[in-house]
Order: C-alpha cells, then sequence, then structure tokens
DNA sequence: TAAGATTGAGTTCTCAATCTTC
DNA sequence: GAAGATTGAGAACTCAATCTTA
C-alpha cells in the first residue's frame, strides 16, 4: 500500500530504512572491531562533546539515541570495563558525574574510526553529493540541539 | 567536531537523529494507544504487505527493522495474543507460515492510522514539501526491495 | 515534597546449542 | 550434512519502588 500519504510519509520511510539496514550492518561490525555496542559508543561519544567532558546521568540518558531508561547499569558496565568513572558534583550529594577515562577517550576515537568507515560503505556511496546536502539540510534540526524551527519555504 | 567527513557525514546524522528522536516519541504512543510495539507492529506491517499476507519465520527475521533475533519468540507472544497464527507449509514439514489473523489485520489498521497521526506531528512540519520530496528521492532505495542502485549524477 | 540516582522484579533480547526434516 | 525453527542460559532493557540529599 504505497503512497498512501504522499511524499512526506515516504521520506519518513525513507529515513526510518536507512537507519535501520544500516545499524543492522554497523552494530555487529562494532562489537567485533571494538568490543562495544552502539549504546556504548553514543555513550562515549556524549561524553566526548559535553562541555568538560562529562555528563550527569540523567544528561546521559536524555541524549541517549538508543535506550529510554536504565543508564545507571550502562554507566555501572562502562565504568568496570574502565570506559568511564564516576565522580562527585561539587555542591549537590545527589549527583554523578560520568567521566571519560583516558582509555574510554582511546577507545571512542578508535570506535569512530572504524564505525565511519562502516557508514562510508553503508551510506555515503548510496546518494550523490546533491543528495548528501540535501538531505544534511533538511535532517540538520534533528540533531543540531533544540525544539527545531519550523520550515517556512525552502526551495 | 562538526563536520569533519563533510555532507555525507551530516546526512547520516540527520538521518541517524531524526529516525532516533521521532521513535522515541512514537514507541511510547504506540503502546499507549495501540498496546503493541513497534517490533510487533513492524511484523503485522512485513505480513499485510506479503504476497499471500504470510511470511516465514526466517523471511520476518530478515525483513524486521527493529530486531536481529528471537523472531520464533516474538512470534509466540503475538499468537498468544491473537494477532497472528502458524500454518504448516505445504511440502516442508521443517517451515512455518506465519499469518494474520483478522483480528490481527484491525489491530494493524487502528495502529497505523495512529502511528501516522504521531509521525505527521513529529516529522511532516519539520521539513518543507520540498525537502519531503527530496528526502524521500534520496533513501527511496533504502525501503525499496533489493540490493539499490549505485547513483548516476541526480541533481 | 521534589530531584537525582539506584535497585528489584519481570520481560525481552541475543547467541549458541539442539531438534526435526530436507 | 544443511536448512528451518525452537530452546536454554545469560545479558540487557523497562517500569515502578526505594533511598539519599536538596
Amino acid at each position: 500500500v504505497p503512497n498512501e500519504n504522499g511524499d512526506w510519509w515516504d521520506a519518513w520511510r525513507g529515513v526510518l530504512f536507512a537507519t535501520g539496514k544500516i545499524l543492522q550492518a554497523a552494530e555487529p561490525q562494532m562489537i567485533r572491531e571494538s568490543g562495544m555496542t552502539l549504546v556504548w559508543f553514543d555513550v562515549l561519544g556524549r561524553l566526548e562533546s559535553a562541555p568538560a567532558g562529562r555528563l550527569r546521568i540523567q544528561e546521559l540518558q536524555e541524549r541517549s539515541l538508543f535506550t529510554r531508561s536504565g543508564m545507571t547499569r550502562i554507566v555501572d558496565r562502562m565504568e568496570a570495563a574502565g570506559l568511564v568513572r564516576r565522580e562527585a558534583v561539587p555542591g549537590d550529594r545527589r549527583g554523578v558525574y560520568v567521566v571519560l577515562t583516558d582509555e574510554g577517550r582511546r577507545r571512542h576515537v578508535e570506535a569512530l574510526a572504524d564505525h565511519s568507515r562502516v557508514i562510508e560503505r553503508e551510506f555515503r556511496w548510496r546518494l550523490t553529493p546533491a543528495q548528501h546536502t540535501s538531505v544534511a539540510a533538511a535532517l540538520y534540526q534533528f540533531w543540531h540541539d533544540g525544539p527545531a524551527a519550523s520550515p517556512s519555504s525552502d526551495t
């Protein structure tokens, strides 16, 4: 039953299927080559790009793309693996900072390099340069922080 | 560390983040309104659009966007819920057909209607009509069955 | 009382091993 | 032996309840 809703539905299906297919290739690769899941990789990336290289449990939870709960235990396991450590939050003994260890930073760099190659192989060559540009522009709002602006009248 | 890899990386990030954010809104909604997860919804959709309204366990497994294993138990639970039933495959006593029940078909129609409204709210209005068209064209290959054609020189 | 994080209990996922049929 | 599906065992996810501090 194709196209009942028009182009916006096809656009969504494209976005959804592209992600699904590519992650199904990327996840096993990540586990084999880098010894971590995409969830861990995502967490490391959030910490890497956070202001002081650290975030609270709840901030990690909110920003994670792949889980909706259980960040405490994810951090437990990553801590046991030596990728992050917990630190006290000065002035608030309820909270916890999750901080990248040197090992965590190193492993993230490695994993990112591997992962980029997979995405290049599975995604990049399937689109033209012009398509890269237009898709990036259309979907930029979803990863650029903030509640997203309303569209006016683009091309 | 933005844009190290160029537009194709931004395009991928857009696709990934769009999916993540939208599914995080769509999944709880699906559970509340339709009483099923996106995994079940996906399975129902595959069966609905399959040639004879039926697929084998392994075919479902391969086409599922959200799981990489365990289709036997997913079908177990969907069967217990009355949405599908197992049928023998004539001439191959190893295999099993998974078939939509009337109830399954009805529930899928309902869920699709609810789900479409969520996608409309979370996705449609954030893009212009022109962006819908260009994203749909660029990513069509990922959901149109087949190994995808190579890009030549599109606009 | 609320915020932040952890814990308990049940469900689901995942990989490997098994069972049946080809 | 290989294909198709199921099962076992352990890990991970999810929601609600709990504990500590603000």
